[in-house]
RNA sequence: GUGGGCGUAGCUCAGCUGGCAGAGCACCAGGUUGUGGUCCUGGGUGUCGUGGGUUCAAGUCCCAUCGCUCACCCCA
């Protein structure tokens, strides 16, 4: 081998890329059916929408950016996620002008400098999903219910979600110094304790045994909400319980990014090791006048189609992990001369909606045969010079072994009556 | 960034205290005229991750490096 993939690249080939495509389309599809707009943003950004988006405090742009000065000397970061880059294409278009709210969905790749392991990579894929320009509790129950159908509709089963409150600008800073001082009171290493200083609530989220330990008394955010953000949390509880949506209070769920405020979720897959967040997402009002917008509230998730395919993986047993999509019909060309009319022949029956593939290259009856066999199709069509001199292709039904000529203007017809019912 | 395990065929892997690169599966070609699956026969398809070093001799020992993997950290 010369070269290899770059570190860390998460890559799908055939046959596993097919889990991949079906992670998406299942929530493409839950998106569109909340009326949810496909928005395709920039890969890369300018550096300062994320140091300005994300924070400065988070882990992600601290140590986690692909950064660098492109040749015209511009500072350029690879979209370490979604919610900065989508806000910016949302009010560099204005869309923010029309009918609130915007809603907008996108996927595609995402960049973070780690080690990897299993479940995180340097280069991976997510699917996420936007609402901006409402308060309205209504839309965070949404945006978590477009995600649980998701979930629902690959037969993820072990999915638990977490939901907490993070509070706003005006009862946090509360919370947050009380928290500074108990974490103070502690025994901590070196590191932590300069989180404790720079980004307190994240110490909460901390897993070693002797932190969590002493986290046991630790004040609780919950404890702290105003009016305002106590009203919208117990408003987003009551419509997830009126949806049938089950979600566990998880009163030390932080996440690591800085814009995160009031409603703030997660979900968990049971049997995936370390990396276990399938998805998160949270209310984020305050970014838009954070990144130079007007005051704009709003609410998205993303969710790691990555995770999910591991997810899929570990839950689909059998037949139903085999996805399934190859052919129907598998053309078997004799001799040199058949070719042309089989690719003639396979191309009408594509047009007509049936998926059909051949046999290339020098194989002969035997072969080609054998290659019908594999593709999985249910019928093989045999050209031949016999077929080609009277007009006619010969079909065989490949699980009872049974052959008929039809005409080639029929064949088309003649399979798809027989394909319908299969 | 820290610590552990691992890189041999397309895949899963074997290869002892250094001695001519192997197995199963997959794949390809045959088993007399134009028919797949089961069966039989034949075929190894390889930069032993890469680069150095030790040695008469390195897949095997040493160093470096790249990558994978698991955990920490972080998050999707």
């Amino acid at each position: 081998m010369t070269f290899q993939a770059p570190k860390g690249v998460s890559e799908y080939v055939p046959p596993r890329s097919a889990l991949l495509e079906e992670a998406r389309e299942a929530f493409a599809g839950s998106a569109r059916r909340a009326c949810y707009g496909y928005l395709e943003t920039a890969v890369f950004e300018d550096t300062a929408l994320f140091v300005r988006g994300v924070g400065e405090s988070s882990d992600v742009v601290r140590k986690e950016m692909y950064s660098f000065a492109d040749r015209g000397g511009r500072e350029i970061t690879l979209r370490p996620e979604f919610t900065a880059g989508v806000l910016r294409s949302v009010l560099e278009h204005n869309l923010h002008k029309g009918a609130l709210p915007v809603k907008v969905w996108t996927s595609g790749p995402v960049f973070r400098y780690e080690r990897p392991q299993s479940g995180r990579y340097r280069q991976f894929y997510q699917f996420d999903l936007e609402a901006i320009g409402t308060q309205d509790p209504a839309v965070d129950a949404e945006t978590i219910a477009v995600a649980w159908d998701a979930y629902a509709a690959l037969g993820l089963r072990q999915v638990t979600l977490l939901l907490n409150s993070l509070g706003d600008r005006a009862c946090r800073p509360v919370y947050r110094q009380a928290l500074q001082e108990f974490l103070r009171g502690l025994d901590l290493d070196a590191e932590t304790r300069q989180r404790v200083e720079l980004n307190p609530l994240r110490v909460l989220d901390d897993k070693r045994p002797e932190v969590r330990g002493q986290l046991a008394d630790a004040p609780v955010m919950m404890d702290y909400l105003c009016k305002d953000c106590a009203a919208h949390h117990e408003a987003v509880r009551g419509m997830l319980a009126g949806l049938g949506i089950p979600f566990t209070d998880a009163p030390r769920l932080v996440r690591g990014l800085d814009y995160y405020n009031r409603t703030t979720y997660e979900f968990d897959h049971a049997l995936l090791g370390a990396q276990s967040g399938i998805g998160g997402g949270g209310r984020y009002d305050g970014l838009s006048e954070d990144i130079g917008g007007p005051p704009l509230p709003g609410i998205g998730f993303a969710s790691g189609l990555d995770r999910i395919v591991l997810a899929i993986e570990s839950e689909r047993t059998g037949a139903a992990a085999q996805p399934a999509a190859g052919a129907q019909v598998f053309g078997v060309p004799l001799g040199e001369e058949a070719h042309a009319d089989m690719l003639a022949l396979v191309t009408a029956l594509r047009r007509a909606g049936i998926r059909a593939d051949m046999a290339f290259g020098s194989r002969g009856l035997k072969g080609g045969m054998r290659a019908a066999d594999r593709s999985g199709a249910a019928f093989a069509v045999l050209i031949g010079a016999e077929e080609r001199r009277n007009g006619l292709v010969r079909m065989k039904d490949l699980k009872n072994g049974d052959q008929q000529d039809v005409a080639v203007a029929q064949a088309a017809g003649w399979l798809i009556g027989r394909l319908g019912t299969q």
